[in-house]
DNA sequence: AAGTCGGGGAA
DNA sequence: TTCCCAGACTT
């Protein structure tokens, strides 16, 4: 029985990998495979669209080219590259990550159980990092490599238990423990088969050439596979924004500890879910404004999620001409500037529409 | 072990 | 609308 599992764990590797020498895409990220670019190219891919994070990745390395560079960046830098990209706090730790290398070893190291130690990189990238850039047999755990093997071997169990872990290990750890020439090649390969053909709808099982192997196919339970439970309904949230204005300029507000997109400069703001409420500074602002913003008339503006959280975002405008306004972490910042400073997705729609009526009427 | 953290493309 | 993606970190 285990000498079958074993021929059909080679078969599968043999048949996937020569697919992929003759099928696989000439991602950009692919070409100059240095240890730092794997990390920052998978890092940015985590939790990220093949085609969304191709976009970013270039700009990011034309920012950041190499090692020195992004550990001598400001943590404001590293985020404002990270635009758009969601999880920030994947940028932080990369910079913490550089830092720590530097200080540590100078370059990246190649030894999994060093790669795991560094700040951002956890059991997939170093796993991959080890394999692509210095020819390790540590085989990638991701959602790809998740679904093709439950698929595959029929693993009828939610894929957060940790037996699905463990079943799914004992299968790589036959797979990766031939004579493999070049395990991150494997990796890839077992990746891209899950993107590209394996995939999560509408996967392409009649033209399959795994299909032989593959124990869902048999059963008709592809479709089925893998388990996942899914996550609870997204919790509503009103976002409510203040657009203060004076002299083409408009207040901007470095959220600290507020409720979502902690450290990010935005605009003040109230959120309120349910009794709950938030509010993103404390000073003269929040005591002539927010405090009492149930008097205020809010626009409906864009809607907008973050992770669980189903966003509406409304707002006013004000001309705050001749207000003193105190507060640490308020700062007013001419209108052609502001997108410098915003990194999220959200708040920037919400600002270019703001902007667009602001201009509309004459500017301010 | 469970909760947190973005965003957008596809169906 | 709903789903979920080349995960890591905190609690």
């Amino acid at each position: 029985m285990d000498s079958l599992e074993l021929s059909k764990i080679e078969a599968l590797k043999n048949i996937i990998l020569e697919w992929f020498y003759k099928n696989r895409e000439n991602y950009s990220f692919r070409n100059n495979r240095t240890p730092y670019r794997v990390w920052i190219s998978e890092t940015i891919l985590q939790q990220t669209r093949m085609s969304a994070a191709l976009e970013k990745m270039e700009n990011f390395f034309l920012h950041f080219p190499d090692l020195n560079s992004l550990a001598a960046a400001r943590e404001e830098e590293v985020l404002f590259a990270f635009k758009g990209l969601g999880y920030y706090n994947r940028a932080r730790n990369l910079l913490k990550g550089a830092k720590y290398v530097v200080s540590k070893y100078k370059d990246i190291p190649s030894e999994y159980n060093q790669l795991i130690e560094i700040p951002s990189i956890g059991p997939y990238t170093a796993s991959a990092i080890a394999s692509i850039c210095f020819g390790k047999l540590t085989p990638v755990i991701d959602g790809n490599i998740k679904r093709i093997f439950a698929r595959i071997f029929q693993i009828e169990i939610e894929i957060k238990n940790s037996l699905f872990l463990s079943q799914l290990n004992l299968i790589l750890l036959k797979m990766f423990n031939f004579n493999i020439l070049n395990p991150g090649d494997l990796n890839e390969a077992l990746m891209e088969f899950g993107q590209k053909i394996c995939k999560v709808k509408n996967p392409q099982c009649l033209t399959c050439f795994v299909q032989k192997y593959c124990l869902a196919y048999k059963n008709s339970s592809v479709n089925k596979l893998p388990f996942i439970t899914r996550p609870e309904n997204k919790i509503i949230v009103n976002w409510k924004l203040y657009f203060f204005i004076n002299n083409r300029k408009v207040l901007l507000n470095q959220f600290n500890d507020f409720y979502l997109l902690k450290n990010h400069i935005g605009f003040p703001s109230i959120i309120e879910m349910n009794d709950e409420k938030f509010f993103s500074t404390h000073g003269d602002i929040y005591n002539n404004f927010l405090s009492n913003y149930k008097l205020h008339n809010f626009v409906n503006g864009d809607k907008h999620t973050i992770t669980n959280h189903q966003i509406r975002f409304s707002y006013c405008i004000y001309d705050l001409k001749n207000i003193e306004i105190n507060g640490e972490d308020l700062f007013w910042c001419p209108f052609e500037n502001v997108e410098n400073f915003l990194v999220s997705s959200g708040l920037n729609k919400t600002w270019s529409s703001v902007y667009d009526q602001i201009f509309a009427r004459g500017g301010t």
